[in-house]
Formats: C-alpha cells, sequence, structure tokens
DNA sequence: GACTAGTCTTAAACTATGTTATTTTTTTAC
DNA sequence: GTAAAAAAATAACATAGTTTAAGACTAGTC
C-alpha cells in the first residue's frame, strides 16, 4: 500500500518522516466501493473515518416522516464521516451512500486514537482539519438562517462547481433543505 | 493573574505542568465589560479567541437588507469568536456583542501561534475543542433543514436551558432565522 | 432498441412564514 | 417612581415553500 493520495493531503499541513508515513500508511486500508453502496448505515456504530482518493459520496439523514436530508457531500480529497458518531463511538445519525464508483481510505477509531499517541503531529493536521470543518459549516449556518433559498442555490453551485457535476437536483434541494419541486421552480422562475 | 476557570477548562481534555501553566497564562488578558460593548465588530479584523469567565455574549451578523443572524450565544465557560476571520486573519463577518457585564479572557492570534510552538499538547486541546464545535455546528445544520421552526425552537430550548434565561425572544428568533414575529405565534398557538 | 425506474418540470391547492401596523407588556434610564 | 424605549403579542394581508398529481425526459437494464 501506497497511497500517496492521503499523504500529500496530510502533508499540505505537517510534515512526515519517511517512517512515520509508513507507520501511518500501516494503518489504513483502501477499498473500491461501488455506486450505490453504502459505507456508513444509520443506527450502526460508526467505526471509521474515510478519504476520498476519487469518485464522490453523500452524508445523509432519514427521518421519522420519510424526510432525505443532505448533510454533506464529498469527493476527491476530502474526508468524511458522521463525525458525532465517530469520534463518540455511537450510533451514527447518518447514511454515507456512493454516488459513482470510488477509491475509499478507511482509518479507524482504534487506529487514530494510536496515531494520535505515537505521532503527536497528527493532532496538528486534525486541529487544522476540524478547525476548517467548524468554519464551514459555521458559513453555511449563516447561509441557512439569512439568505432565500434562490441566493443559496447559487451560493452552492459556485461554491462547490465539482459537486454540483455529479449530483442531482433532487440531492441538492435535500441539501438546501427545500423539496426538488420548489427548487425547480426556483431554478426556472 | 490567576485564571483557574480558564486553566480548569483546558485541563479538562490535557494536563497541564505547572510552568505550562504559568507559559500559558501570561499570554492572557482579561477585561471587564460591559453590557453592549461590541468585542469584535464587523469589518474589522478578527485578532484574537476569547474565553467567557462570567456573563454571556452574542455572534451576529448583519447584511445588507438590514437583518440580523445570530450565529451564537456564549455563556459562562464558552469559547467566542468570527473563526473564519480569527483563523485566516481577515475581515470579520460577524459582530459579538455583550448581552450582560462579562468577564472575558482574550487570546490573541500571535500569542495562539506561539504556544502551539511551545507547548504542542495545546494542538489536542484545541483539536478536540474544534472537533466539538464541527459536531456541534453540523447537527444545528441538520436541525436547519429537516425540522419545522416549532421544533426546532422547543429542540434549542432543552438544549441551551442556561442560554434562554438570558436572552430574548428576538434574538432566539435571529437564531433560528424567523422573525420575532413568527416566533411569537409558533410559542403561543 | 424497448422497457423500466428514477428524475425533472409544471401547476393548483394548501400551509408556513414574512410584512406591516397597532396594542400591550416589560425593561431601561434618569 | 416615572418617562421613554424596547420587546412581545396580535391580526390582516402578502410571499415562500409544500403537497399532490400528471406528463416529459433521461439513464440503466435486458
Amino acid at each position: 500500500m501506497n497511497c500517496p493520495q492521503i499523504l500529500e493531503n496530510i502533508q499540505n499541513h505537517i510534515s512526515l518522516s519517511t517512517s512515520e508515513k509508513k507507520l501511518f500508511v500501516s494503518y489504513l486500508k483502501v477499498n473500491d466501493v461501488s455506486k450505490k453502496e453504502r459505507i456508513l448505515q444509520q443506527g450502526d456504530i460508526c467505526k471509521a473515518i474515510f478519504f476520498v482518493e476519487s469518485g464522490s459520496l453523500r452524508a445523509y439523514n432519514f427521518n421519522d416522516e420519510g424526510k432525505d436530508s443532505t448533510i454533506m457531500f464529498a469527493v476527491q480529497d476530502w474526508w468524511i464521516t458522521d463525525m458525532n458518531a465517530f469520534v463518540n463511538q455511537k450510533e451514527s445519525l447518518l447514511s454515507i451512500e456512493l454516488i459513482e464508483d470510488s477509491r475509499i481510505v478507511e482509518l479507524r477509531f482504534s487506529a487514530l486514537e494510536e496515531i494520535y499517541q505515537k505521532i503527536p503531529k497528527f493532532e496538528r493536521f486534525f486541529r487544522i482539519l476540524f478547525q476548517n470543518a467548524y468554519v464551514r459549516e459555521q458559513l453555511r449556518v449563516l447561509d441557512n438562517i439569512s439568505y432565500s433559498t434562490e441566493d443559496r442555490y447559487y451560493r452552492f453551485v459556485e461554491k462547490y462547481p465539482q459537486v454540483v457535476q455529479k449530483v442531482t437536483q433532487k440531492q441538492i434541494a435535500s441539501y438546501l433543505g427545500v423539496t426538488p419541486e420548489f427548487l425547480s421552480k426556483v431554478k426556472n422562475k
């Protein structure tokens, strides 16, 4: 296992020696997963965090009334999991499904705990990763509470053009929190 | 300067030696700030992150149409800043105002950079802080896109009873992203 | 190449939320 | 303690978003 892509992602923020790289990579598992498969099922314990080498995924919640709400999309070089369920090792609120055939790197909870101990620099890497994730979500909350649906749609398209190419309009609607019918109306008015 | 409260908050997650505590505390500045004052003004560079020793604050954005959107409240033992503006040292999208007279500990950007270098354990502390913040915001996004206003109001009240005691209904409405008139209707129906 | 299932569009009727304005209640400032 | 200011409640009307249902348009499967 070589994993140059995830190592490059990490080395954007911290630098690793050859032996550290080797150790880190030994904890990883690479999987080829097909379109429509799920790598996490709502209700299950979330045992891993995932890095997308290629392809695309969608994390969503399915509620009692049958409403599907997209929490995030992930494309190449993104990390994704149900972070709440992962860090507390409890039942997941989210499912994660494949939008297309993808190559996914898996890092398990217990492995990450060991990595933090053996290579403390990873605390820094994940500090930066979570810092960015927090900022992103906070900006999304601001979008949600202060912009109209129309504005939010166009802001989404501008911010994530790589995502827009891969997902359906129905999935974008579920990310924005509106019905596909209403999004269609907004776009075509 | 003694600062037992912020040290206790930190030592919930990492342990510090006496000399590390002393060094860390030397970077802090404690301010007593009065109700209605602002410790951060939208448009200004965000130079510090704040820890609330006592009192309460509100971070909000004021947009072109005059709409006030509350991004977060902070009460005793919470950290608050415009994280996007802070970590990138750029213009703030948010203002932070005092809800009541408060004692605020200030940690400046350049100080935090030095702390990360001198006491790498702080990478771990902030990794955990941001991890929790990310999880919180992600759950809030899910609330925003999948629940009704009524449900979100009661979920907010249940989750943050300490906040509810201190803020106006108008401020809660601006946190939920609805008008005060509508929140009043929802509550009293 | 035709069948199928899923997506997208459109529209009418309905519900949720916003706007404006007025009154009542609570808080703040002297 | 009183006057002024802000917050909260209420209501009539306007706009945003949902529901349901139907038809047009893909994309995937044999």
